[in-house]
DNA sequence: TCAAAAGTGTTCCTCTTACACCCATGT
DNA sequence: ACATGGGTGTAAGAGGAACACTTTTGA
């Protein structure tokens, strides 16, 4: 059975998003070093090595590539159509990673990258391989999570404003929202805590009073069987 | 970097569910032929060809190891520790799949399976490699999922009444049901097809209506962002 | 004092839940 | 006639959606 699949590499890829006030949600690609596929961008990934996780793997890579290290990281789907990579069999593990306050993050190119670069997910570039495909999956379970998982706070700084957190709820979901429903359904979850703190002033308006997402308390309600929805 | 990873494998595995009304969810587990594990039951599955894609591996693997067929087929999760399995490192690609009528499927031992049998899911073997792990998390993903998505239907004959399908739903979601809400919210989904046909009385008691689901008239309500849920 | 953003309550309506009796058949 | 399982409606409560004014600050 060596002989049957000696020709298939496992790799992984990452797909990093990171959300900004005015940007909105942005994804982390690369510019190609190297053939096929050179000068284009694509996700951050590569070989996964005999003696690492999965998603050591990823961590590595992102690191490697891209300097980034992440907090949040999530197994999304596994790519394996036979000739999603013009050179050999390449079947790729996909990894969804959420990381804060995206266009500070200092990046760094490497390895296989001539560069790093966020790009906001409604202004894409072309991309390498299947990429396109990964990422419109990737977008889509985003979407679909951030509405039962308190997943939100891992693209917000640890402390945020409401309307932080309610303009990242409208980017996601791509959709208006009250901003008195949201408050009180959001207050109900009891996983806020207000802090003594107001934001600085940009120009005029109220200052906000800020928050912190407590995933302790979140934790206990979930074992309690009460459920995030948004 | 042929180097680093030359001896990463690559399999499929699959957790196949099916449903008898007296015997609820059943799982269809392998004994193993050869070693490791030799004799301990396991799920079916094996490595992937070089030109086969994920869902044809585990199509071909599942006809060669039980002789089964299935209808339902969706990717369910990636495994990849190091030393799963002791001879070499292998990352498996975990398929769930859905069958109808489980006990009526005629069932073939071959290749590397000495029988081939089904077990209850709340009575289980003993299990080779971490395949209790991936067993347990396909669990997980079919109780949820049957909540929002119609998936229910793959396990049920074509045509069922009422009462199969509430049964079913009971069965999976470890609970009671009450008749006549859930037969209101069902219905309210118009994707039943009622049928001029009534079930042969077993014993006593009023013959029941049969069903039939509409796919079609599912995937156009889907289109106009109607939900199913439970 | 005006413009800008934050903060707050109430009403209506829909959907969920709880609950009990009649109907058709076999024995 | 009775035992067994199938089929149906209603009322109360909870949760979601719609909606507008007051407060605090900077300019």
């Amino acid at each position: 059975m060596g002989k049957k699949q000696s020709g298939i590499s496992v790799t992984v890829d990452a797909i990093v998003f990171g959300y900004e006030k005015n940007e909105g949600v942005s994804v982390l690609l690369i510019k190609r070093k190297y053939d096929p596929f050179k000068d284009n961008w694509a996700l951050p990934g590569g070989f996964v090595l005999e003696d690492e996780s999965l998603e050591e793997a990823v961590k590595r890579e992102l690191q490697e590539e891209t300097g980034i290290k992440v907090n949040y990281l999530e197994q999304l789907y596994s790519f394996g159509a036979p000739n999603r990579d013009p050179r050999q069999r390449i079947i790729s593990i996909a990894y969804l990673a959420l990381v804060k306050t995206a266009l500070f993050v200092e990046l760094k190119a490497d390895t296989d990258a001539s560069s790093v670069q966020w790009f906001n997910i409604d202004n894409l570039p072309r991309l390498a391989f299947d990429h396109k495909l990964i990422l419109e999956k990737a977008v889509q379970r985003v979407r679909a999570k951030v509405r039962y998982e308190p997943i939100g706070f891992e693209l917000l700084d640890k402390k945020f404003s409401f309307a932080d957190l309610e303009k990242l709820y409208m980017s996601l979901l791509g959709r208006d929202i009250d901003r008195r429903n949201f408050r009180k359904k959001m207050m109900g979850l009891e996983i806020l805590d207000e802090l003594d703190e107001w934001a600085k002033p940009e120009g005029a308006g109220r200052p906000s009073k800020m928050f912190r997402f407590n995933k302790t308390r979140y934790e206990q309600l979930q074992q309690e069987g009460i459920l995030f929805e948004i």
